[in-house]
DNA sequence: CTTTTGATTGTTGCC
DNA sequence: GGCAACAATCAAAAG
């Protein structure tokens, strides 16, 4: 069980207020992994729009997050699986990031100036 | 050490 | 290109 007990802990709904830390804008931005969401998305926004044609984003957002929740964690899992899959990437990416973070020039110059 | 939060990811459809 | 609900997530920072 986890130990957040958190009930409800989720993000506010389009709440633009002054963030304490700053969009990450770093050049080599540690982006996060993504969530099994994102995958469930990617394979199931075909079928959801396939059954609603009609369904805009709202409805289809809508629908899709409540099939994802009444789906069993069996079926969840392979999109849980390619969740964990990026999340070994981000984790990577955060350690690249990290890497260069700690010590600027390491040996290694590579610094590509994006802005 | 624990909790909270902040930042991120991807989908569609419009301007 | 960005934003809108939807859900996850997870790593860092505050407490």
């Amino acid at each position: 069980m986890p130990k957040e007990a958190t009930k409800a802990t989720r993000r506010k709904a389009a709440d633009k207020e002054k963030a304490p830390r700053k969009t990450k804008k770093d050049k080599n931005a540690p982006k996060r992994a993504l969530s099994a969401y994102m995958f469930f998305s990617q394979d199931w926004r075909e079928r959801v729009k396939a059954e609603n044609p009609d369904a805009s984003f709202g409805e289809l957002g809508k629908l899709l997050g409540t099939k994802w929740k009444e789906l069993d964690e069996e079926e969840k899992k392979p999109y849980i699986e390619q969740a964990e899959r990026d999340k070994a990437r981000a984790e990577r990416e955060k350690k690249d990031y990290d890497n260069k973070k700690v010590d600027s020039g390491s040996g290694d110059g590579d610094e590509d100036d994006d802005e």
